[in-house]
DNA sequence: ATAAATCCTAGTAAAATAGTAGGAATTAAT
DNA sequence: ATTAATTCCTACTATTTTACTAGGATTTAT
């Protein structure tokens, strides 16, 4: 059970994104405040960007901007993206008619999870702390 | 951010020690129920032993039991030691002076996952549902 | 034209996970 | 005492996943 770097960085790099609401920001710019190679950056931006979460403008002078306001995203919208929708046994909502024991435990934290990063905003994060 | 087989059979395991309170199980038992290997289940026994969760007997007609009744052991307890302290995140508890932009995220995260296993008793879910 | 950027995809290296194997030690039953 | 059933211990291996690299194609501002 842990958290993938894809998560880790792509939170960062959504933190960015968030403190330079109004600008269009470049991965090579996210990858030094954040301390991430910028070839793997680039990958988790088209994961993001895929999801609709983050826009793009290509060619010269281009870069990344949120397709929304950081009070209107939440942290689990972002790691639902980035974790394979935060599945962390297959047996997960609904989706699995073989029930185990054990099935009730894995159904409630899976909820729990998810309520609690929908109710984190990533606006609430973007200040305080280093992004690296 | 899976689970690790670990986690999901030794639940089980424990489910199985649960359901069968009052009896030494043997592994060869546990393995025919949840319909793992008994190679891979002696692993899963040894930690969980070490732990203190469960008690051994060695020897012909040996096994496990539980070293507490079933309503005060809480799926927090045995998750935690199968799942390496359910620290997703290096960064975690305090433990990190490093703190980044995402660290209350990590932490209200954490704090949320072991509260709520932490509010799951044995009892509850060792009947209903298969054991596999 | 050129330079700065995203886009795309294939490949690789490292780490973690899952599982196997074999033998030593212990104990109950005969 | 011997045997059979069991836990204990530890090393190994195969598989899968993760993390990361590389290189070239495309787009666009200057």
């Amino acid at each position: 059970m842990k958290l993938s770097s894809k998560s880790r960085y792509g939170l960062k790099a959504m933190c960015e994104l968030a403190v330079k609401y109004d600008e269009v920001v470049s991965i090579a710019q996210i990858a030094e405040s954040t301390r991430t190679s910028e070839a793997y950056l680039e990958q988790l931006m088209a994961i993001l960007k895929k999801s609709g979460l983050i826009i793009s403008v290509r060619g010269a002078g281009g870069g990344y901007r949120l397709a929304k306001s950081p009070n209107e995203i939440s942290v689990g919208e972002i790691l639902r993206v980035l974790e394979d929708d935060l599945k962390f046994v297959d047996c997960i909502s609904g989706e699995c008619e073989n029930k185990c024991k054990c099935y009730t435990v894995w159904q409630k934290l899976y909820d729990t999870i998810n309520n609690s990063l929908d109710n984190m905003k990533l606006i609430e994060i973007c200040d305080g702390g280093k992004n690296e």
